[in-house]
DNA sequence: GACACTGGCGCG
DNA sequence: AAAGCGCGCCAGTGTC
């Protein structure tokens, strides 16, 4: 089957228009660096078998929306230049210039009125993405990506169906959170105010600095990045000040405000749901990130957050099934690190937080607190965490534990798990002789492993990226073998939410269950999902 | 008015 | 000099 360069043109973004609602415009097609047409006749959009595109979830998308054929096969640039080299740009602009030697022109130079031109720029940019396909093409098999590739290729069409289905919002309940949100944040506000003994804009960094630190004369404990005084949740905590205190309070409720009571609304559709844009590439571990609006930061933890999650909700009728896998970077830690303790904890499903806390302080009945730093030492791993690190994270979390306490359980946690140890010094030995290291599917990170901080990286891209691999691939099998009226919603790294009728939810549950703790990497620990069937988000 | 940067903070 | 990993979005600020 030959295949054909394609790139969709579409009406230009700004103001409502995003990538999702952008109108096709014309069709480019390039069946060799010299034959290639561009269409804005829609009777002429005859879509070839076989195609190659930049960013073939959005071109994709745009067939399927204008109500085209879509080609039976596909390949997509852009997911191969992310594999080949995930720290480079991966522009279509960028990749001619550096693969194919070539000066092509930016859109902005291209007089979108001037029709010849324009027509010119979109059969180039279809000609560069079939000549940059038989590069990489023989870059991806060379450099053992194609198993990767073909997942991120696969995985398309279960994000264009998440993101088309979408997630309903309960618009009265958000308004009502809105509303008691901004009046809470005025109350805390009168309070700093109160307890500042002027109104000062509390909203400004600049402002509040130079009101602690230089006015009150408060000791700051902590720098920013650039090296001026910090006002972060860490440096007001502290000042254990109740100024500082109430400050931190009113930061809670305008975060809320800002960024989500009075954000999400604007991304509600006709029916109020809310379409996430999900970058399946988004991240250089293979995570998804996604924006417009960022669901995957959407608040948990905290009561308001509860409140918010509270407002994403399954419609009449219906249920939400939340499934996320429990430990999922340790259970990964685990199987690589083939650490007996670790695993045997897991395989005979004990509590590991409780395991590690009996472990390293070395007893049978443990208090909270020694469970709760377990639990801090065991993520902290996957971090590559310092013992001062560890002490700044119990600090904020208010346990009071001496730096030198914190070697010593880092210490008692590395000869308890012996082979973690060992796992993170294969690590940093591979990285340093190839450069680079990969996840379970073959997905790389390039590092040279010359500080402290790539080994970390490449340690942590390990078991990040490997858990991503293992999120997808049960979006892919759960895309296939769910019923057709369950859908898949919404991810958030580790956790899964599909929107199916009342009377077919146990049964979707039993099901997603079973797909998601079944895979075909040959683990050597089971891996658990957590699962439940709700009305809404936060439900338990 | 558009754009980039900074500090800060939400999530896993 | 020291830094625990990976993101996106917000308001404020500074610049052209």
């Amino acid at each position: 089957m030959n295949i054909t360069g394609l790139d969709v043109e579409t009406t230009e973004f700004g103001g409502n228009i995003t990538s999702r609602n952008a109108k096709m415009e014309g069709l480019a097609l390039a069946y060799s660096k010299d034959l290639t047409e561009y269409h804005t006749d829609p009777s002429k959009w005859i879509i070839p078998e076989y195609i190659v595109a930049h960013h073939a979830k959005f071109d994709l998308l745009k067939l399927k929306q204008t109500g085209l054929n879509l080609p039976i096969k596909f390949e997509d640039t852009l997911i191969a230049a992310h594999l080949i080299d995930e720290n480079d740009g991966h522009g279509l602009k960028h990749l001619a210039r550096k693969y194919l030697g070539v000066q092509p022109k930016n859109y902005k130079e291209v007089d979108r009125t001037d029709v010849e031109a324009f027509s010119e720029y979109a059969k180039t940019d279809a000609k560069y993405t079939y000549l940059l396909w038989t590069k990489f093409q023989k870059e991806l098999k060379s450099q053992d990506l194609n198993r990767v590739y073909e997942l991120e290729k696969k995985i398309i069409p279960v994000f264009h169906d998440m993101e088309d289905y979408g997630m309903m919002v309960d618009l009265q309940s958000l308004e009502e959170l809105g509303k008691y949100v901004s009046e809470q944040r005025l109350e805390k506000q009168r309070k700093v105010w109160e307890l500042a003994g002027e109104e000062i804009f509390i909203d400004s960094t600049k402002v509040l600095k130079e009101f602690l630190y230089d006015r009150l004369k408060f000791r700051c404990k902590k720098l920013t990045k650039k090296g001026n005084l910090s006002t972060d949740n860490e440096a007001l905590l502290a000042l254990n000040h109740p100024l500082a205190n109430a400050i931190l309070d009113y930061r809670e409720f305008t975060k809320m405000e800002n960024s989500f009571t009075n954000k999400l609304p604007l991304h509600l559709d006709e029916n109020n749901r809310i379409h996430t844009d999900y970058n399946p590439l988004g991240t250089v571990t293979g995570r998804c990130s996604s924006r417009s609006p960022n669901l995957q930061q959407t608040s948990s933890h905290s009561e308001l957050g509860k409140k918010l999650r509270s407002c994403f909700v399954a419609p009449e009728g219906k249920k939400l099934i939340v499934a996320d896998f429990s430990m999922q970077e340790l259970r990964v830690l685990a199987h690589y690190s083939n650490d007996p303790l670790l695993l045997n904890s897991f395989k005979r499903g004990d509590d590991l937080h409780e395991t590690t806390a009996k472990l390293i302080f070395n007893r049978s009945k443990i208090s909270k607190e020694e469970r709760f730093i377990s639990k801090l030492i065991n993520f902290g791993v996957i971090y590559g965490i310092s013992p001062d690190g560890l002490h700044k994270r119990l600090q904020g979390e208010k346990v009071k534990i001496s730096i030198y306490d914190c070697i010593n359980f880092i210490n008692r946690y590395f000869n308890t798990y012996k082979k973690v140890k060992d796992f993170l010094d294969t690590v940093s030995t591979a990285v340093r002789s190839r450069g680079y290291v990969r996840s379970i599917t073959g997905r790389r990170r390039h590092l040279t492993g010359e500080t402290k901080r790539e080994l970390r990286q490449a340690a942590n891209f390990t078991i990040q990226g490997t858990s991503a691999d293992i999120t997808k691939i049960s979006l892919l099998n759960l895309h296939k073998e769910l019923p057709k009226d369950a859908h898949l919603i919404g991810v958030v790294h580790d956790e899964v939410i599909i929107e199916c009728s009342e009377e077919m939810a146990e049964s979707v549950k039993t099901l997603t269950i079973e797909i998601m703790e079944n895979n075909d990497f040959d683990l050597r620990v089971p891996m658990k999902v957590d699962i439940k069937v709700v009305d809404n988000w936060s439900e338990k």
